[in-house]
RNA sequence: GGCGCGGUAGCUCAGCUGGUUAGAGCGCAGGAUUCAUAAUCCUGAGGUCGGGAGUUCAAGUCUCCCCCGCGCUACCA
């Protein structure tokens, strides 16, 4: 066992059924990769694990669709998105796969540990739909049918994608299954449950207190408030067990007799990824995996975004508990969601960019990783979903990274070259006085990293930047120069200058690696390497030089051409045909845009319906229901109660006296406890707006419509 | 309806356990300067801290009610 304490870093694991755009990437991918390149820089002994998460239902549903298998699937996303991570700088010391023999063996391993424990699972049996064709059961996914809510005749067993409504595969009317096209049959199967109930004492005490069976473990106080919020939120609704084995032919098998056809539920099996991908490593690299995972002195960070909280922060650690050993996570960072101009990214909608459509688009841009990276950091939704604007992209490049940043370091290095043939001057100078604030600035820079202050680490870091911009204005050693080419005042200017510019050469890595290594070498130094920032703390505090009087340094230029830039438009035009995307996405969808009309029915069909005229003679709000009117009807020979969704737009009031249009012979259904005896008609638009179905003019209660 | 998180200058956001005239960047207005990428530096204007009530000597910061946004959840004939 190493004495160093180890830190292991995850990100969560990318679902390969797809790319990734850069809501993602801000989510959970680049502050972990700034956060570990610090680390790294610090000398600290860390390891940053992730991979691609191949197993589950949607993988083999777009396999069907797309008529591939689900292994060209999950290769051909593995390898997009494990290319563009290091396209884009994000250096992972792992990026593994649950689909390697290593990760099966892995999860198997854990779900037959907890097994033989005996009190962690328990098995149950219910019914499930089955293809008799295909001989299998049906995952929710794998069964289509008809909405109850909405009367969409193609809604998935799990939810209807045109109301949104979360469905089970029970509630579907005329559910087919998607593989033979024909009925289902229900069948009992067991399935696996993770009693999840039972740890709930100590995760509330865990995640409130930051104590681990009476013991210290974490400061709660750390942990984002939005975490811990919701995780108090399902703490405290009480925990329910959780199903971890589903029937399909696509994940890892259950490794039980009389358990074939069952594999892991995904969910089970991906933050045990984190795991194999340890391992993983630790075999090409001559580690110890455990030395990672288990002891005293592991410290663990999840990376996620806010979709993955309760994951990361109750069922993996109640998993990792049950199991023993483990360490369970010291913080889980999670982010909130990234906007993408003023809207959720949406695939199918083409609002938004992939990563790798980025790296494509702008791939005659200078610097397009570090100004994505920028961008993203400087609007990294840390405790509220935020936005990303190209105007902003813009700017945050011109005003930060050119102006301040790049235009510094530019002035230092061409002053010392013009003045001093770049040979750094011999100057007597209190550099602990003379770099006070900066020395501040750059505690600010690190303590802000430390805490997972990502945005505000990013604005310090401008921050050194800027000061050296005031300092060198306040000196202006260019006016005495002109007096006095020796001046003692200028060469402790440039000096003092000079050694800012090797602090930000350095804390700039993290956030922009790419640049980094061409900031060093303006200054005429080499590369950074693990453990330098430490030194060069250490350094700069005692009030040594980190470029010391004799050292020659390089030639400048310009680090990052403006967008902005009146001799140059070209990198403007790449920003402008991104923007002029979304405008012709916007001006597209404006068009009228209707419901599909439903399939042809017959005359007979039609006929079935009873639609009679009436009147609301009585409304009243639904307790505990925020969409549900209970209603009394007038039909003239009797009066009707009518449950109608309607009460976000009526009041009760506004509703009697309506005269209406009712399906009457509607089979009577109970809704929050009142029988609904029919259904009124209502017209609505595209933005919700109800309009009651009426004759034109009042012609009496009862009659019918035809 | 329940729960959670948010609502601070025109824009994007900081403000830990309540304590002096509420901060930063961008934008805007004036000025200085030229080593540098129409850059840099200085000064200034601009806020009923979502609304209301309360606790307190003192509230952006605590309590309660309400409004708005986002998420989870229930319901949606």
């Amino acid at each position: 066992m190493s004495e160093k304490k180890k830190i292991l870093i995850t990100s969560a694991l990318p679902y390969a059924n797809g790319a990734l755009h850069l809501g993602h990437l801000a989510g959970a991918y680049l502050p972990a990769d700034i956060y570990v390149r610090y680390l790294r820089l610090l000398g600290k002994d860390v390891l940053w694990v992730c991979g691609s998460d191949e197993h589950g239902a949607a993988i083999t549903m777009r396999a069907k669709k797309e008529g591939r298998s689900p292994k060209e699937i999950i290769d051909t996303y593995h390898e997009l998105n494990k290319q563009t991570f290091k396209d884009l700088g994000i250096s992972f010391d792992h990026y593994h796969r649950t689909s390697a023999a290593l990760h099966h063996e892995t999860s198997q391993e854990f779900f037959t540990k907890l097994n033989e424990k005996g009190d962690e699972f328990e098995v149950r049996t219910i019914e499930q739909y089955y293809d008799e064709d295909y001989n299998q059961f049906l995952a929710d996914r794998y069964i289509m049918g008809t909405c109850p809510r909405c009367s969409h005749p193609e809604a998935y067993g799990d939810q209807c994608e045109n109301c949104g409504s979360d469905l089970s595969p029970t509630e579907l009317i005329n559910p087919v299954s998607t593989l033979s096209g024909k009925s289902p049959v229900l069948k009992e199967t067991k399935l696996w449950y993770f009693k999840l109930d039972k740890h709930e004492e100590w995760l509330k005490e865990w995640i409130s207190e930051g104590t681990l069976d009476g013991v210290a473990h974490h400061d709660a106080k750390q942990w984002k408030k939005h975490v811990l919020g919701q995780c108090l939120s399902w703490l405290n609704n009480g925990l329910q067990p959780r199903a971890i084995t589903r029937d399909l032919d696509w994940g890892i098998p259950v490794p039980l007799e009389g358990a074939e056809g069952k594999v892991l539920y995904v969910w089970f099996d991906a933050p045990i990824g984190y795991i194999s991908s340890t391992k993983q490593w630790a075999l090409d690299n001559g580690k110890d995996w455990e030395e990672y995972w288990k002891g005293d002195d592991v410290e663990l960070i999840h990376f996620i975004g806010k979709d993955n909280i309760v994951f990361h922060c109750i069922i993996f650690p109640a998993m990792l508990k049950a199991y023993g050993d483990y360490a369970l996570p010291k913080n889980v960072p999670a982010n909130q969601f990234l906007n993408f101009e003023g809207q959720k990214f949406s695939k199918s909608r083409g609002w938004g960019i992939e990563q790798h459509e980025y790296l494509e688009a702008f791939k005659d841009f200078p610097n397009k990783e570090d100004a994505l990276r920028y961008a993203l950091l400087r609007n990294l939704p840390e405790n509220r979903d935020s936005d990303f604007k190209w105007d902003e992209f813009i700017e945050f490049y011109d005003k930060e990274l050119a102006d301040n940043l790049g235009n510094f370091l530019n002035r230092v290095v061409v002053l010392t070259n013009k003045y001093y043939d770049g040979v750094t001057p011999e100057i007597e100078v209190n550099l602990k006085e003379k770099l006070a604030e900066a020395i501040a600035i750059v505690d600010k820079i690190t303590q802000e990293l430390d805490t997972f202050s990502f945005k505000q680490a990013a604005l310090a870091l401008m921050e050194l930047s800027s000061y050296g911009n005031t300092y060198l204005q306040d000196v202006s050693p260019w006016k005495i120069w002109k007096e006095d080419p020796d001046s003692e005042v200028v060469k402790e200017c440039l000096f003092v200058c000079l050694q800012i510019a090797s602090l930000l050469s350095i804390l700039c890595e993290p956030f922009i690696p790419f640049t980094s290594p061409k900031i060093r070498a303006f200054l005429g130094l080499g590369e950074t390497a693990n453990g330098d920032l430490q030194s060069v703390l250490d350094q700069i505090k005692a009030g040594q030089a980190l470029i010391t009087a004799g050292h020659q340094v390089g030639q400048s230029g310009v680090l990052f051409p403006k967008i902005n830039d009146r001799r140059d438009a070209s990198r403007l035009e790449i920003v402008n045909r991104q923007k002029n995307k979304l405008e012709e996405i916007l001006a597209a969808e404006k068009g009228p845009e209707r419901e599909p009309l439903k399939d042809e029915i017959q005359f007979d069909d039609f006929v079935k319906l009873d639609l009679r005229t009436g009147t609301i003679t009585a409304a009243e709000a639904i307790p505990k229901a925020d969409k549900l009117l209970k209603l009394s009807v007038d039909l003239g020979m009797e009066q009707r109660t009518v449950v109608s969704g309607i009460a976000l737009q009526y009041k009760p009031e506004e509703v009697v006296g309506q005269e209406i249009v009712l399906v009457a012979n509607l089979a009577p259904r109970k809704l929050r406890g009142v029988l609904s005896q029919g259904m009124i008609l209502m017209a609505e638009n595209d933005e919700g707006k109800l309009s009651f179905v009426r004759p034109n003019e009042t012609i009496g209660n009862g009659f019918v419509v035809k």
